[in-house]
RNA sequence: GCUGGUGUAGCUCAAUUGGCAGAGCAGCUGAUUUGUAAUCAGCAGGUUGCGGGUUCGAGUCCCAUCACCAGCUCCA
């Protein structure tokens, strides 16, 4: 047969040869790091022969798909050593993830953090054992009735599912067999370093109507030292952790009494999210937004109308002063879960031109959801936050301009508080199979997708599609952005409405006289305050850049005698706008500069009687240390230019 | 909402089988007047998240509840 490698080189081997002894024949050094292959294209077993002409292309732990087979045999050793333990453990699923692997399990008993450590100890025996791991397949039928007499009733549940003509494959090792589609590596042996992480439920098949499992999550790298720097790195991002950095610098804390999901920002946080504020209301009114403050509470009508009523009133606080919200008689309030239709009311506040439009409104909008216990998260998901909400009416002619011009906002943004290598695009779209999730027929949902699809390829946006996450009114642009754990969150929003406008009666005189309907872009442009809040802490490990850091000076006195001079210091400073501190105990200056480091404080300016003798100041920078004396001036200049362009350091 | 874990002073953590709730840091007072990441001494700080129960006796055991953490489900 002629193998064809990547390079395009091709070279004869005899028919039948498994991969890994085709890459021995290339060099044994090959053979030993190769974990799995493509053949075609097709991500396969290493182990397996191959018969006829292919392409074919070797995949180590460097390969996304090496680490991929790597770490699923992880998850099969996993489940063979619970099997071993618990043998009255059924199995459910256990793919690879990204950065490592999980294994479900219905086991009758909770597994507890020791028994991690015994399971992990039971998986290097395995490991050890050097199992031979074996590929074979079964009829449809015949796969149920064996996996009936394992007695693994979610296996047989599965493999239902699929068609009746359907060739099953399971994966054999040693005294442990898994319904697998593969591939895997060639023995146990050649998984090594693999640390179980923790355990958590879920429910089997991502459904909460189904049976919660035992999930247990591990990781395995090829070498112990990136396990070990893997597990560091996982250390040092709870140092960074917003919800543990945030409360120790005192920007928020919660408190049982008010209640879950409404954090109390302390004077620290509320600057920052001030200086934020600020900033994105005047670069929306520099691009042509024009400012609503609406109320926070509407009547139970409005949010019939807008949908919300509908679909989603168990997210919402209702207010009624009768028991039964649904009383026709009764008086039935609810805070506002968005801003929509209150800006819809601002539009309609008389009648609109063709010449009007686009308009745009912009509102700093706080917005009140009940989200379920287990969902809020440090400033991540609450149940009171405040969005830099927006919605542009416009003439269909203008939605592609519109549109670009609030994905142009959103970049400038994220560019400006330093998340552009942080972010990704999701295209969020609705889900065809779950129509009653959605309002408007499959007709318009596609129209607008394919609009919506056109946009971002025209704008040549880096999206992946996803479906099933629209609005339910609408199409989604997301711009997803990666916590301190890799954990991914919507950071700011760009959504197509076709539906809205004409619900709520919205129109304008169009040029031909006819009245028409506007397209409606809902839309964020920094996204959720607290949520931004909570990122910038992770991104910086809470130092943050000058411009938005709630003190950026502190003037640290020597002695007593150069006390009224820092004060004079700060003042002098404080009338450009800059906020200062000055830290006046009697302490000594190791100890003052100690403190202002830890609360991340960008500058210390630090004043002895040398500096007031020579007239100027020594500067201290949280990141460079003794930067030397300066003049106040040139310190000042200095300071001015860096929050000036809001340098991201 | 679900599964599991956690809850002791502002923070980080102790408290043997159920047997007198303790330390460091922070705070306050005093001394010290200090040169680039922790000066010394003293004082104060608690209904062990909240509420029940078992017991002669509960931080410790049981029940319930609230909050926090991880994950699932939902979502900005």
């Amino acid at each position: 047969m002629i193998i064809t490698f990547p390079d395009g080189n091709k070279r004869e081997f005899a028919d039948g040869m498994t991969g890994l002894e085709i890459a021995n024949e290339i060099s044994p050094g090959l053979a030993r790091a190769t974990l799995s292959c493509s053949v075609d294209g097709a991500h396969s077993d290493a182990f397996r022969p191959i018969t006829g002409d292919h392409q074919l292309t070797f995949y180590t732990f460097k390969d996304e798909n090496g680490r991929w087979a790597y770490r699923h045999t992880a998850s099969h050793v996993l489940a063979q050593a619970v099997k071993r333990l618990w043998p009255e453990a059924r199995l459910a699923i256990g793919p690879a993830i990204e950065n490592g692997f999980y294994y479900d399990f219905d086991a009758p008993e909770t597994f507890s953090p020791e028994d991690l450590a015994k399971i992990e100890a039971e998986m290097s025996k395995i490991e050890k054992e050097d199992q031979k791991i074996e590929r074979f397949e079964l009829p449809r039928e015949e796969a149920i009735a064996y996996m009936d007499k394992l007695g693994e009733p979610y296996k047989v549940e599965l493999i239902r599912d699929l068609p009746a003509d359907a060739i099953i494959s399971f994966y054999r090792q040693g005294d442990f067999v898994d319904l697998c589609a593969g591939p895997h590596v060639k023995s146990t042996g050649v998984v090594k370093n693999i640390k179980l992480l923790n355990v958590a439920g879920a429910y089997w098949r991502g459904s909460e109507k189904n049976k919660m499992l035992q999930r247990i999550y591990g990781t395995a790298f090829e070498k112990k030292a990136d396990l070990d720097a893997y597990i560091t790195a996982l250390e040092e991002a709870k140092k960074r952790d917003h919800n543990k950095l945030g409360r120790e610098l005192e920007l928020f804390t919660t408190v049982d009494i008010i209640g879950q999901g409404l954090p109390i920002l302390l004077p620290k946080g509320a600057r920052v999210i001030q200086l934020l504020q600020r900033f994105v209301e005047d670069e929306e009114q520099k691009r042509g937004y024009m400012l609503t403050k609406t109320p926070f509470m509407a009547k139970r009508e409005l949010y019939k109308i807008s949908g919300h009523w509908d679909h989603y009133r168990d997210g919402m606080f209702i207010m009624s002063d009768s028991p039964d919200v649904e009383d026709e008689n009764a008086e039935v309030f609810a805070l506002r879960p968005m801003t929509c239709p209150f800006q819809f009311m601002a539009y309609l506040n008389r009648a609109r031109s063709y010449r009007d439009l686009p308009m745009r409104y912009n509102e700093t909008s706080t917005l009140f959801r009940n989200e379920s216990s287990g969902e809020m998260h440090g400033l991540i998901r609450l149940r009171q936050f405040t969005i830099s909400e927006g919605h542009l009416a416009c003439r269909p002619d203008q939605v592609a301009d519109e549109f670009k011009g609030c994905l142009d906002l959103a970049k400038f943004m994220i560019d400006t508080l330093g998340f552009t290598d942080d972010v990704s695009y999701r295209f969020s779209k609705w889900d065809e199979n779950d129509t009653d999730k959605y309002i408007g027929d499959k007709e318009d949902w596609e129209c607008t997708q394919n609009m919506m699809r056109d946009i971002l390829n025209d704008l040549q946006v880096p999206y992946h599609e996803a479906d099933g996450e629209a609005a339910f009114y609408g199409p989604k642009l997301d711009i997803q952005i990666r916590n301190v754990y890799g954990k991914e969150d919507t950071l700011v929003t760009i959504q197509i409405d076709f539906q809205l406008a004409e619900r709520f009666g919205m129109q304008y005189m169009d040029s031909d006289g006819q009245k028409k309907y506007p397209v409606v872009i809902h839309r964020t442009s920094i996204g959720c305050y607290e949520r931004t809040l909570a990122l910038l802490i992770e991104k910086y490990a809470g130092a943050l850049p000058v411009w938005m850091a709630p003190v950026q000076v502190k003037v640290l006195p020597i002695t007593d005698r150069t006390a009224d001079a820092s004060v004079e210091i700060q003042k002098s400073l404080e009338q450009y706008g800059v906020r200062v501190e000055t830290d006046l105990r009697s302490e000594k200056i190791g100890f003052k500069i100690r403190e202002a480091q830890m609360q991340k404080i960008p500058y210390m300016l630090v004043i002895g009687d040398k500096e007031i003798e020579q007239g100027l100041v020594a500067v201290r920078s949280r990141k460079d240390g003794d930067l030397g004396t300066m003049t106040l001036a040139d310190f000042r200049a200095k300071l001015l230019e860096e929050i000036a362009t809001k340098a991201k350091n």
